[in-house]
DNA sequence: GCAAGGTC
């Protein structure tokens, strides 16, 4: 009998596709007792080399197979000292929900000479594969581990990663491991210590769990960050200088290259010295061609900035639209961090696709014809998942109002990376008058091409500009002072906070938008809505109780040397840092597991002989409004 | 009753 070659994928779709590949659509569909969305498939692949011919089953997990948790004698809070947690042991088991996948990999381990990883080929895969292979020994001691690499489910691809297995990444691995243990041991002992702490002090905290985990709370701090900006803004008067020549039946704005001042006697000896010179002087007649460039492949983080921007729906309710779009079929998987496409993707038979489509088919009709570009390419690359595009084309029937949006949202990125820059001329006129510098820009744009499908952005025509000889010398029509004021910022949107997020590596792109999701949860922040109609933006606003939280921690480490706020995003990046550490081998799991929980031990203990700093924010922000 | 990370 031939030998048997167990593959496991970290989600079912993924072990549809590579079965559908490896078997050239010939497979038998096993359900599993326990799991409705798991099945086995059951083919025959020749992996050439050592293995040959071989029976195969592909299955998957559903992501991780196990959680961590603090034994049970640690599990009530009033079980221990919240500080215990630091220390306390921690076992590793199967989730209940995941007790049939893991029979069904011992099971199906028994009768198999290697076990093949098909999990995503980033950090969290390499340890669900650690997951996947500790039950596939556990029913099988002497099965073979390796790990197939594939960072698409184009079919050659898969077949090559079939062939040339690897070994899983163990250092990988670890790293996840110990971003687990630190998350469970700092989130559990932070949450316990504040939550008891802080509800007796005020009655509207009474019965309320008030939560501190290493991504929630710099979420929070973007947003209270931004408030305080916002209230402590002294708006400050200015003025600048603005030249206006009418000629050719056109107006024409010349904006000061100073832009403005602060002090209004020298801005207006300045102007002086302009209307004594009478005359202004062309310094500079520059046309050149210009071009907005098409957008880049589509990223989960983009996808939820632009999602908000343009379609009016918060981030969480992106994801679970698009999550039900790939579900069923229509768009690629939506957590990506690349902004590449793999060179092997057959793009402009994703282009023929949306032909049938009324509002945006004749368009993919021409880019066939002819105007089909190469899309440009990011420098992201997650190693896992291509860009987000259309997989097919899907009638607008067939869907409900969010999904269309989102869909067609996907479906014009996809056509307008695929198609050409707009092109226009630009043209900028420079002039001296007095000793000052002033400029004026015309812009026509000539072909408007991605724009088209594109309909998100907006680049327009200015108003042409008069002609302009160099060195030509002319007395303007007015010239005089303007008076502003500089104006306070805006609160934080959902794109900005989405934006501030990714850059300081706050939460994956598939749980940026949990994290938001749960500091609304948990009454940190509000959501207000700012201007009416089409043009309201949602802003987030942080409660009293989110201020408290900030200002209390801001003070708890206020004059200690080293102490970085728990509401700034310092610790958690280096706690990052740490773990690519691990990835690269410089450092054990172990090692960086003690420094880091050294590392906010400190803050813990701080945080508990000052506690009284976070009592008084919170009396101070939600005290009762009848207390003096 | 705590976290963050996978995915359904």
């Amino acid at each position: 009998m031939a030998r048997k070659i167990l593959c496991v994928a970290e989600k079912p779709a993924i072990a549809r596709a590579v079965a559908t590949h490896l078997s050239g659509g010939a497979f038998q569909t096993h359900a599993i007792r326990g799991n409705k969305y798991v099945k086995n498939y059951e083919f025959d692949f020749d992996f050439g080399g050592a293995w040959g011919n071989c029976s195969v089953t592909m299955t998957s997990v559903v992501g991780h197979l196990t959680g961590l948790d603090f034994d049970r004698q640690y599990k009530g809070w009033m079980s221990c000292p919240p500080g215990s947690l630091f220390e306390a042991p921690v076992e590793e088991t199967v989730d209940k929900d995941k007790l049939p996948i893991a029979d069904n990999i011992r099971n199906q381990a028994k009768y198999s000479k290697a076990l093949f990883i098909w999990t995503d080929c980033d950090r969290e895969g390499e340890h669900i594969g650690s997951e996947v292979r500790n039950q596939a020994k556990a029913g099988n001691a002497r099965i073979e581990v390796k790990r197939a690499k594939f960072s698409n489910t184009e079919r050659a691809h898969v077949r090559r990663a079939a062939l040339e297995p690897v070994n899983l990444d163990e250092y990988q691995a670890s790293a996840v491991s110990a971003r687990i243990e630190l998350d469970l041991r700092i989130g559990a002992a932070f949450t316990r210590l504040q939550t008891l702490q802080l509800q007796t002090v005020v009655a509207a905290l009474k019965e309320k769990v008030i939560s501190y985990g290493s991504c929630q709370f710099p979420t929070l701090g973007f947003v209270v960050d931004r408030y305080l900006r916002v209230q402590n803004f002294k708006p400050e008067v200015f003025w600048g200088l603005k030249v206006i020549l009418s000629r050719e039946s056109k107006k024409v704005n010349f904006l000061w290259k100073r832009v403005h001042l602060f002090d209004r006697a020298v801005v207006t000896m300045m102007l002086e010295r302009c209307l004594v010179a009478k005359q202004a002087k062309v310094t500079k007649v520059n046309q050149k061609p210009t071009s907005k460039w098409r957008p880049l492949p589509l990223t989960t983080v983009d996808l939820q900035m632009m999602g908000s921007r343009f379609l009016r729906l918060d981030s969480q309710t992106i994801m679970k639209v698009a999550e039900g779009l790939y579900t069923k079929g229509f768009i690629s998987y939506p957590r990506t961090e690349t902004d590449q496409f793999d060179k092997a993707i057959d793009l402009k038979k994703l282009v023929e696709k949306q032909y049938p489509d009324e509002s945006w088919g004749q368009y993919a009709r021409e880019l066939i014809d002819g105007k089909f570009r190469t899309p440009r390419s990011g420098r992201h690359n997650d190693k896992a998942h291509p860009p987000i595009h259309p997989v097919t084309w899907v009638s607008p029937n067939q869907l409900n109002a969010n999904e269309k949006k989102v869909y067609e949202f996907v479906a014009r990125r996809f056509l307008a990376c695929c198609s050409d820059d707009a092109k226009g001329q630009s043209t900028e006129i420079e002039i001296q008058y007095g000793d000052e510098f002033f400029h004026t820009n015309g812009l026509t744009v000539l072909e408007r091409n991605y724009l088209d499908v594109y309909v998100y952005d907006k680049w327009e025509s200015s108003q042409q500009l008069p002609n302009f000889e160099l060195g030509e010398l002319f007395e303007p029509t007015e010239a005089n002072i303007f008076e502003g004021k500089t104006t306070a910022p805006n609160y934080l949107t959902e794109p900005e906070l989405i934006g501030l997020m990714d850059a300081n590596g706050i939460g994956t792109d598939a749980t940026m938008a949990e994290h938001i999701a749960k500091i609304k949860e948990r009454e940190y922040v509000a959501i207000n809505q700012r201007g009416s109609g089409r043009s309201s933006v949602q802003e987030f606003i942080p409660t009293r109780l989110g201020v408290a939280l900030v200002e209390g921690y801001d003070n708890v480490v206020e004059g200690l040397p080293n102490s970085v706020s728990l509401s700034k995003p310092f610790l958690r990046k280096e706690m990052e840092l740490r773990m690519l550490e691990i990835c690269s081998g410089t450092k054990t799991r172990q090692e960086v597991v003690q420094q880091s929980l050294d590392m906010y031990r400190e803050v813990f203990i701080h945080t508990q002989r000052r506690i009284n700093m976070l009592k008084t924010a919170c009396r101070k922000y939600l005290g009762e409004e009848t207390a003096s």
